[in-house]
DNA sequence: GAGTCTCCATACAGTCCTGTATGGTATGGC
DNA sequence: GCCATACCATACAGGACTGTATGGAGACTC
């Protein structure tokens, strides 16, 4: 077994530190420097991986871009669903963080703040989440006025709570979720349903 | 008239600039160097203001700390209101961007993302607003879990929307008042309240 | 086993930033 | 008219950062 396993550095090597740092610090802490004393190499990888430190934020912002909205629409948009297990299954989502990084959504959202293209992508995913989240509603026949405006209560109420990163227990949310059903349809949760909770 | 009228600058001119740049770039962008630039003045100036540019930090979280949860606190605990006028008032006080500066707010949330002593001031005034929009629930007759829930989830919407910037006309947004009071309260609001909005 | 390729180290140039030390200049007290 | 004071300019030291140019060591080819 020889000693010398050189064992280069991936250009994955390099996003993954630099989602690291994006998650903790923001992005403008995400920087070639501290990436590289990070990884134990000098920047000299990294210039070989990336031709610059923008090629790095673009791959982060795409890298986003595909991963985080899908699992979302998807819970949603399965066929047969009613709103109750459509509304069930974002507060399943929303529970584990991860299955969905709240931080990195929200670590986006700062960055979106200060650079328009990024300020685009997190707009376009917002709306097609929100857009997702109406549909449920009008399909249980909620007037298209206040079918998107519960979408976006219901969304920003969420987002609100890891914005705030208000730390409840987990039994403690299951436990609220027929009161949050009930905010935010204005219709009651069936009792079976309720009973079929915390299982 | 003298052509020399000197006129200096005060520690509050450096506190303004900072808040500018604060609101549109972020804390980070705060620097000594590009208020004087901006200033057209140099730095000397600055240190003679200042013992260092955390000094000028710190008065900033201070500022913030005094002005901003009073308007809305105040607004919601005058004596007599009932929980419609209470909600409404909240409806008024974020209609305009005047009284309750949002971008304030929201740049200050970023910054306390990653200062755990901005995080505590940000903290105390999430409680402190939610607190005071909590009594008038309570006040109403709701139970305490929903009182707080429901609480929760008119301050969030608000911070979502405005979070996400999203923009809504003000006509749009007041006629959407009767809407919101309904889901925020799962109550109706009074006929007479309706007929005198939009005055 | 010479040559090539991959991956990283080293060295240099240049920018932007903080903080400090010190000098300069108008202004008011006396 | 002298001096202190308030306010700012200038100059220097030093750190953190990006990007580029170039060298070097191991692995792979044929």
């Amino acid at each position: 077994m020889v000693q010398s396993e050189r064992n280069f550095l991936t250009r994955g090597d390099w996003l993954e530190a630099a989602k690291r740092i994006l998650l903790t610090e923001g992005i403008e802490q995400v920087k070639v420097q501290r990436l590289a004393a990070r990884l134990k190499v000098t920047r000299g990888s990294f210039y070989w991986h990336f031709k610059s430190r923008q090629e790095l934020l673009d791959a982060l912002l795409a890298a986003w871009r595909r991963s985080n909205t899908e699992a979302l629409v998807a819970a949603i948009t399965q066929p047969g669903q009613d709103l109750e297990e459509r509304i069930l299954a974002l507060f399943r989502l929303w529970l584990d963080e991860d299955v969905f990084d709240h931080r990195l959504d929200t670590a986006l959202r700062d960055w979106g703040r200060k650079k328009p293209a990024v300020r685009q992508a997190v707009d376009e995913a917002d709306r097609r989440r929100i857009a997702a989240i109406e549909q449920g509603f009008l399909e249980a026949g909620f007037e298209p006025l206040e079918g998107r405006t519960r979408a976006e209560v219901l969304y920003f109420t969420q987002v609100g709570y890891y914005t705030h990163e208000i730390r409840i227990g987990r039994a403690e949310r299951i436990r609220r979720w027929p009161l949050f059903y009930r905010i935010f349809t204005g219709r009651t949760m069936s009792k079976a349903r309720v009973a079929g909770l915390e299982g």
